[in-house]
DNA sequence: TCTGGGGTCCTAGGACCC
DNA sequence: TCTGGGGTCCTAGGACCC
């Protein structure tokens, strides 16, 4: 049977999300920002409205934040996970075949309900997800993922379309499509929609009709499979259990600028722990470690940036022996007399940590290790992250992310909960 | 003053082996 | 004058996504 696939995404999820427990915001611009308050992560219809762009420096554009009182909020990722997960419940109740593709959207396989009016299954889960979470969604349905892609689009941008929008059901595609710019296409970044626009090739139509020899040689293989699915012949599977990862990482930049090693090897040890704990969470071991630093590129001054990869000395999870590497790490290429921006530890050459093998020669009690990272774990996920934690990681941390606007974890934390008042 | 974080896949080129 | 060829593995860099 030929595949149908929904891709269901939230509006504005991290928008939607901080207007759920604070109504106060609705109607209003919103915009949300990444980590130190830096860059424009997400907006609200209203805000986008007033032509504030995604990634755009929040500096830039203070003056209009203000005059147009926009509620400028911190990321709160606490939040917006377990919102996430709310609405993925959610879903599964529709449709068990379910692929969770990222933080606010999922691909749902319709197959089984080809014989229905499928438009009204759409607005059926529009509905659902809107009650039960408090956050709207939209739905695209078409033969492929990269087709179900733009008829979200559409059904998020067309206001009469009531939030769904099905192609198969489409009697003028090819109108659809002309009216899609090829920059717009999922898959067409930066690079290859000035490629394409230097061919003339300015719209999906355009990009459904290319010569297959061309796109494979310009664009890869990537490119010849996206030209395909345009055409409806599906080319990216549905993908119910998620691929084993493939990396970890945790990077970060600091609050304020770092000019000493002892600072540096308090912010390594802190990102280590954070990644170990992600490790231990995917059930997996790490065998390869890379660490980097960078300047702020931004700034006048001289400027360094560097990493270095190390094999470690035993397939590990703990956060102990992560710790001790990136250390090792970050002192080989620390420099003094540079202003640091920026600093990451990135884990690779994963293996599943049931089938991590003893190591002839590793003399740790590797039982001990095992129940000293579960407690670890344990009291970190009742308390909060970083009850407890390894020296090396510091006290002060004068240099950590700021977040100087960051709702409170409505959902995840007692103290936190909000309040209904009675009348 | 102030510019995010975490991922994936593909490709080309070099090293090495037979 | 006068080059072997093919396979595999690894790495760095590019492009893209949310």
């Amino acid at each position: 049977m030929p595949p149908i696939f929904a891709l269901v995404d939230c509006n504005n999820f991290y928008a939607s999300c901080e207007r759920v427990f604070n109504p106060m915001l609705g109607g209003k611009p919103i915009v949300v920002l990444s980590n130190n308050d830096g860059c424009v992560v997400a907006r609200s219809n209203e805000a986008k409205g007033l032509g504030i762009g995604m990634g755009v420096p929040e500096f830039q554009i203070r003056p209009l934040l203000r005059t147009h009182r926009v509620q400028v909020l911190s990321s709160n990722y606490t939040l917006y996970g377990d919102m996430s997960q709310r609405v993925m419940e959610t879903l599964e109740q529709f449709c068990p075949d379910l692929e969770i593709y990222s933080i606010d959207e999922a691909f749902l396989s319709l197959v089984g309900f080809a014989q229905r009016d499928l438009t009204e299954h759409g607005r059926q889960i529009r509905r659902t997800v809107k009650q039960w979470t408090g956050i709207p969604v939209s739905v695209g349905i078409a033969k492929t993922k990269t087709l179900a892609k733009i008829a979200n689009r559409i059904a998020k941008r067309t206001p009469d379309l009531g939030g769904v929008f099905d192609l198969l059901g489409c009697s003028d595609l090819e109108t659809v499509l002309g009216r899609v710019a090829v920059e717009d296409v999922w898959g067409i970044g930066r690079n290859h929609a000035r490629l394409l626009n230097q061919q003339g090739i300015t719209t999906a139509l355009q990009l459904r009709g290319v010569d297959d020899q061309w796109i494979r040689k310009r664009m890869g293989i990537v490119g010849l499979r996206l030209v395909m699915e345009l055409r409806g012949v599906s080319c990216l599977d549905f993908e119910q259990c998620p691929a084993p990862k493939q990396s970890l990482s945790c990077s970060r930049a600091f609050g304020t600028l770092i000019h000493t090693l002892a600072e540096m090897e308090e912010a390594v040890s802190v990102y280590a722990s954070r990644v170990a704990e992600k490790l231990r969470r995917e059930r997996l071991a790490a065998t390869v470690l890379t660490v980097c630093l960078t300047t702020n590129e931004f700034k006048e001054g001289p400027q360094y940036s560097n990493a270095l990869t190390l094999k470690l000395p035993i397939v590990t999870d703990s956060t102990a022996d992560l710790i001790k590497s990136a250390l090792q790490g970050i002192r080989a290429i620390y420099r003094d007399g540079y202003l640091y921006k920026k600093a990451g530890v990135l884990l690779t050459g994963l293996v599943p940590a049931s089938q991590t093998q003893a190591d002839l020669f590793d003399y740790q009690d590797r039982g001990k290790s095992k129940r000293l990272m579960s407690a670890l774990d344990a009291v970190n996920d009742r308390w909060g992250g970083g009850t407890l934690h390894y020296a090396s990681s510091g006290l002060t941390r004068e240099w950590k992310t700021h977040f100087h606007r960051r709702s409170p974890a409505y959902t995840t934390h007692w103290d936190e909960l909000p309040l209904v008042q009675a009348k």
